[in-house]
DNA sequence: TGCTCCATGTAACACGTTACATGATTGC
DNA sequence: GCAATCATGTAACGTGTTACATGGAGCA
């Protein structure tokens, strides 16, 4: 379980409040870890309880009830450990497989459409992905650490994205069969 | 969630209990649907108790309490529904695309000892996979339809472990800047 | 006035994980 | 006789999901 250590990270790189935050995961770190915002108020919830993160009503509130989150010398070094500790593999749960094994069994399902569907989605996600990637990492000058790495995190979902369509266009065929 | 139809789609290929389940579940579906054996009887008695499936005492239960798991009409016709309905994209939870955010931000995070690691995990899984692609699918003779989709299934895993260490090495020299 | 968005939450439930319990069988 | 394995479960808890609640702000 890692959602309060996104939360711990995605605070260090900038103080802000609960609902901020929940947007702020649909946009970046939600491409590869989702959460809802309920999930994310009950993360505040506890590690302010916990001493990690401390807040107050945001600068910005004017009369509305928005807080800003900061991260305390505790919460940084509860990142620290976390980070600096061996990441478990992750575990794939992926239901098209099941339903491959399912179709094999069974004559009354025809998976084409649905895969028909996903290289559709997945082409969506690739193209956006590249046209981030040629927004921010592809201008030809030489690219800091920092910003190397977000490329890479970019080029994971791109290779994923790749790597699906393929894989689809193939099984499309055998299943044409 | 698709636990039950994991669950059934393994039972309409064999009848059995759900200790064999559990272990086959750690053998071939397990690696792209992990269930631990208390997740597998307590669907098992929900699914018995909806008449999906039904069970009696296992044949070759002797006198112990092993039991034997059958699927019913209503549990194939639910597995036909379930199957043809639109699969969702799956939501990848990678918890090291995090801590790769969390080391742009922190410089007390060494995440090579780490990627190494994930670097000797994908090896010997891809080792694995591809020692059983040359067993069961690459012996010259043309494949059923149902053998292709089984080899295609395993293709997923060699593109993702493939995939995985690629991105893992070019990730590594990065790092080491 | 009524609608949408901002901002934070409560409640209930489903699913996944971990620890523990029970008793029989097999192998040394 | 003892340990490991077979086989099925209970209990407690943590996380993720869904539905609903509340009240202010901005806009037509």
């Amino acid at each position: 379980m890692s959602l309060p250590h996104a939360v711990l990270t995605s605070l260090l790189e900038k103080s802000t409040s609960g609902y901020d935050l929940a947007r702020r995961f649909d946009k970046s770190i939600g491409y590869f870890w989702h959460a809802t915002h309920q999930q994310i108020y009950r993360e505040l919830a506890r590690m302010e309880a916990a001493g990690w993160i401390e807040s107050s009503s945001a600068p910005d509130a004017g009369k509305t009830r928005k807080r800003e989150y900061r991260v305390l010398p505790a919460g940084r070094a509860e990142l620290i450990r976390w980070a600096n500790e061996p990441t478990p593999a992750l575990d794939l749960r992926d239901e098209f497989m099941v339903k491959l094994r399912a179709d094999a069994a069974l004559s009354e399902v025809d998976l084409r459409p649905d895969i028909r569907r996903q290289i559709a989605h997945h082409q969506d996600r690739l193209a956006h992905y590249r046209s981030i990637e040629e927004r921010d990492f592809l201008q030809g000058r030489p690219l800091p650490r920092e910003a190397r790495i977000q490329h890479m995190i970019l080029k994971k979902g791109i290779l994923y994205e790749e790597a699906s369509i393929g894989w689809a266009q193939e099984m499309l065929e055998i299943l044409a069969c």
